[in-house]
DNA sequence: TCCTTTTTGTGATAAAGTCACGGTTTTCGA
DNA sequence: TCGAAAACCGTGACTTTATCACAAAAAGGA
């Protein structure tokens, strides 16, 4: 199986169980921007990234968005599965940031390996300790610390993403993925600018000035 | 073991696996006010309410608190066990809402059982999973509901709690709470009054039109 | 009683979010 | 290739929430 390498518990799967998976797991190329998820309507299950990337995120009633994870190559995520975990009361819809392949394993089928193999279940419970860990931060941030620092840590994330100090991002994207308005995030980095620490175009951020923003 | 009816796994644990939670499992009695868990100091384990309130909640650097979740009778929690879970890489301090009784069982023990029983390994992920799944609530909470709504919330709910229109509880309590701070508790407090609803005395709130608080 | 601690009140200010626009650039189809 | 529509950004006015500083009132203990 081509994705075995990306399911860290393969090996300690019986054949059977293997056999099940493989006949399947379901294999996806989308496109940046494709909504890929919406637990009320199609359950994708357990999902693991080839490649590309992936963002889940929550959504407001009048249509605000927060990221609370991002999925890269390798990373396998229990997110999409949360209509067959009957303690799980929300709604997470996930889309591709860029053009992305994954493989998913539909969700009823896993959690009969769940309830049957140990291995299954404490891997699990990893994914999900590690979800929760990260919301836990997410939370942090969001209390706890002031928007420009937030915002200046995501910029050098993603000049750290992409390798550039030039992001093709619009204010509404960085908005949606931070859970606060456009504006908000325009006014900050016309600010930003103002100091001299980014540098404006339609569609595009440039840093200039990165130990300047990494000081905030 | 008087405390097997308040682990739900404990039948589907071998008598041996039986004799060594309760060789170690430790009983306390707390009053209210007590902090009994501080996850970088004392690592208390999973913890079992037998009576009384308990409450988790992180701390920022200036000392702002807010709830993450609450614990009643019969409540099992592995939030008190972030110390032995790598992948949980945050401060959870747990303190008595009120007089309480627990368990605590060592987390290093539990981790053995973990990883050896299927049946602790499940309810370990059902107990993460609803964990995950209140903190999400709560983050749609704070990102989506302004402050009078999750007062108001809060109001009724410890109305319903302590079976009394009566509440004793300082702005300041509620402040830590909720995650604001007691100011901005006091004026919105001070505005439920002046609509009618709530009727302010030191150290206690007594509402008076559960109805006009419910609507918003 | 008097002194300390706890609790609450409040004005001034700052940060962040909301609302309502308007202007520019890009895209896309006729 | 032209024009309309969509996407993107800018900004002023206002509201909500948070912060800061200080003070008054109530409770409690020596």
């Amino acid at each position: 199986m081509e994705f075995a390498e990306y399911l860290p518990i393969w090996d300690k799967l019986t054949k059977e169980q293997q056999g099940r998976i493989a006949q399947v797991a379901e294999f996806r190329k989308v496109k940046k921007g494709v909504h890929i998820h919406d637990s009320s309507a199609d359950c994708l299950g357990l999902v693991m990234v080839k490649s590309g990337q992936l963002r889940a995120y929550i959504l407001s009633e009048d249509g605000r968005e927060i990221t609370i994870s991002r999925l890269f190559e390798y990373d396998v995520t229990l997110l999409s599965a949360s209509c067959v975990m009957p303690d799980m009361q929300f709604n997470v819809m996930i889309e591709a940031e860029k053009d992305s392949e994954f493989w998913s394993i539909p969700a009823c089928l896993f959690k009969n390996l769940v309830d049957d193999s140990l291995a299954v279940s404490n891997y699990c419970r990893s994914l999900l300790t590690s979800n929760f860990s990260e919301l836990m931060w997410l939370m942090e941030q969001i209390m706890w610390r002031s928007f420009d620092k937030r915002l200046a840590e995501f910029l050098l994330e993603e000049v750290q993403l992409e390798g550039s100090p030039v992001l093709k991002i619009t204010h509404e994207k960085i908005a949606n993925h931070m859970g606060t308005a456009r504006e908000v995030v325009t006014r900050m980095l016309r600010y930003f600018q103002n100091e001299g620490m980014v540098k404006l175009t339609r569609g595009a951020i440039e840093i200039t000035d990165t130990k300047k923003l990494a000081n905030l």
